[in-house]
DNA sequence: TATGTGAGTTCAGATTTCGAACTTACGTTC
DNA sequence: GAACGTAAGTTCGAAATCTGAACTCACATA
């Protein structure tokens, strides 16, 4: 398989990957999440070459992911922000944080700390059942073909 | 910045990408948590080069996420499963498999379901707060600093 | 004896990624 | 008004990575 080929699997990893699982693209949307928006500051914070940063933010505008907003005339320049797609990968990010929190945190703590503002606590995040609203371990999940997995694994017709 | 200096960025995002950030890694976790253990088994659904998989099944088992264990002498089979800190990556995937089921699920739903055993739903995940468990969307998120990133005077620059 | 399987390793060639320099179009400072 | 700075890229040769295909080793099965 070639990575332009994971859109087409039936897997949601698969298709998510295909869209944000670049090398770098991630750390991107990390900095997006941070407030940056602009070429330069990805470009410096990153200190990756400037083709790859030109690169990636072109495929996540393409994917709807980010959006390119003209916010200066003559000349012109550009400023990169999450579209409400985008947005929706919040909890990836912070899924992202919580294990490098809980695994590669020093001595005195994770290198970020994170306020929840509609309570005022520092807090980490919890992944819950969006049914019963408890907490989901990998041992509680059992998976199972959809209808279009099923479809493609049995096609009527060869 | 090279791919290998993300670990010792003071960036909980940097340090787990730096181990399962790679091309096809996150692909290999999503099949551990489908039960795949095998070299061959994971080669053949990924469809990549045999070098790739062996390199990166290596680098997984190095950082502990992976644990290579016999389950036969003679001739000597080696299976892969995932350690306790392989197994809280769950929230990872299945971030990642909540994004893609939102926005690129066919129009018969997602194309892989998921039971959630403890209370028998058909369900997708949510993340709340670990203090008020409340959902916590990207907006209500402030990021601040810890005591590592300010002893390193790293300013977060716009 | 011949064939199959699991778990890799090796290697030349294709692809991707990189760093560094260059470009364009303006604004600012001396 | 010349020099310098900056934002947002583009270009290009070199370096790193990835690929497919073949090879290995140790055993099992027909």
């Amino acid at each position: 398989m070639k990575w332009e080929d994971l859109a087409k699997e039936p897997c949601s990893v698969a298709r998510t990957l295909a869209v944000v699982g670049d090398r770098w693209t991630l750390m991107i949307l990390r900095d997006c999440f941070l407030g940056v928006r602009r070429f330069e500051a990805f470009q410096a914070r990153l200190g990756i070459s400037r083709s790859i940063v030109a690169e990636r933010l072109n495929q996540l505008v393409a994917e709807g992911v980010l959006e390119r907003r003209t916010y200066q005339e003559r000349p012109v320049r550009q400023e990169y922000r999450l579209t409400p797609k985008g947005l929706d990968l919040h909890p990836v990010i912070m899924a992202i944080v919580e294990w490098g929190d809980r695994h590669y945190a020093g001595p005195d703590g994770p290198p970020i700390l994170r306020r929840h503002k509609a309570c005022g606590c520092d807090f980490h995040t919890v992944q819950v059942c969006s049914e019963c609203g408890e907490p989901v371990s990998a041992h509680d999940v059992e998976a199972r073909p959809g209808p279009e997995a099923i479809a493609r694994a049995a096609p009527i017709s060869r």
